[in-house]
RNA sequence: GCCGCGUUAGCUCAGUUGGUAGAGCAAGGGACUGAAAAUCCCUGUGUCCUUGGUUCGAUUCCGAGACGCGGCA
């Protein structure tokens, strides 16, 4: 039996000190870094994700941060499948892989021993089934999956349109129904230790957001964004970033600058909530008050 | 000062021919094994401005007052 490599995983809301916390313990444990983080992936969306700089990574190696143009697709798999070779990499040469960042969804498949071979996104496909429930209804659409596999559509909320699309995506491209795809061996390839940041007063993460926000715009928010919109124009990363969604109306003159700041705002404690309410149902987290 | 309109949920407002009220948004809770900063599901929230009167009963009708908005002086 091989011994199983250690490794640290950092969770929490955005804006909940993660970053720091990381660096802090790849300095006194020999670590090197790991982003777990969909949006950090891509290039030039510096200040919107709040990507450490160079000077805020003080020296410890960081993975997974620019590794795509904004026009390219990532997902799940694709974490996976590089992660497993670093954290390999890493423990290998003696340091300590440390993960870091907001995505649960990445976590969870990568920790919890799931397989999932890749499945590149299918344009085509999303369209077609797009337009069949605008014009029949998501029902319509729920329809197929369950013709497909009849567990997975169980699953899924026929109004979480996104969801369905996707499943019948990836079993089309399989040929297979989900559960034999996507298999879970019992336990983790790697001996985990958790460790979750949170406040208990939900008010002061809230304060520690709006200030990040307003930080983000006098580091050049709207810049950034403005510089994505005009050479990529509305482009799905974009469109589905926190800090750039929301000014995309602005620069159309459709909205104020001080309401589409407002919603960046309302838009990151909302997924403040939902990235809680992911990593609270963990029970192997071990969470730190900020 | 006078005339008119308004005051109901955190906000914008609807409504009750008199029997203590409901939408949207906001907010809260939740799902999540494949786009996850995405997507989806569920749920409330009340001195109906105050005060007298009429009434079995007033948030609703009548009087007075307060506040806000507009017009005239």
């Amino acid at each position: 039996m091989v011994k199983k490599h250690r490794v640290i995983a950092i969770v929490g809301p955005t804006a909940s000190g993660k970053t720091k916390l990381a660096i802090d313990l790849a300095h006194k444990n020999n670590g090197e870094i790991i982003s777990a983080d969909s949006r950090m992936v891509y290039k030039y969306f510096d200040i919107a994700t709040a990507k450490p700089t160079l000077a805020e990574r003080d020296g410890v190696p960081h993975y997974l941060i620019d590794i795509l143009e904004p026009e390219e697709d990532y997902s799940v798999a694709n974490f996976v499948d590089v992660t497993k070779e670093l954290i390999e990499n890493i423990s290998e040469r003696g340091k300590l892989p440390i993960i870091v960042g907001g995505t649960g969804l990445y976590f969870k498949v990568l920790l919890g021993n799931y397989n999932l071979p890749r499945v590149a996104a299918n344009a085509e496909l999303r369209e077609e089934l797009e337009n069949l429930a605008a014009s029949q209804g998501v029902e319509k659409v729920h329809e197929i999956l369950q013709k497909l596999d009849n567990e997975a559509a169980k699953r899924i909320h026929p109004n979480n349109l996104v969801r369905v699309i996707r499943s019948i995506e990836i079993i089309e491209a399989a040929k297979k129904p989900l559960a034999e795809i996507a298999t879970k061996g019992d336990v983790s390839d790697y001996d985990i230790e958790w460790i979750g940041l949170n406040t208990t007063e939900r008010s002061v993460l809230y304060e520690r957001i709006n200030r990040r926000v307003d930080e983000m715009l006098e580091r050049g928010l709207i810049d950034e964004a403005k510089t994505l919109y005009e050479k990529y124009g509305k482009i799905s990363s974009l469109m589905n970033t926190i800090g750039y969604q929301e000014l995309l109306p602005y620069f159309d003159n459709e909205v104020s600058l001080d309401d589409a700041v407002d919603s960046i705002k309302q838009n990151t404690r909302r997924y403040a909530k939902r990235q809680l309410s992911l990593f609270l149902a963990n029970p192997d987290i071990n969470w730190r008050d900020l």
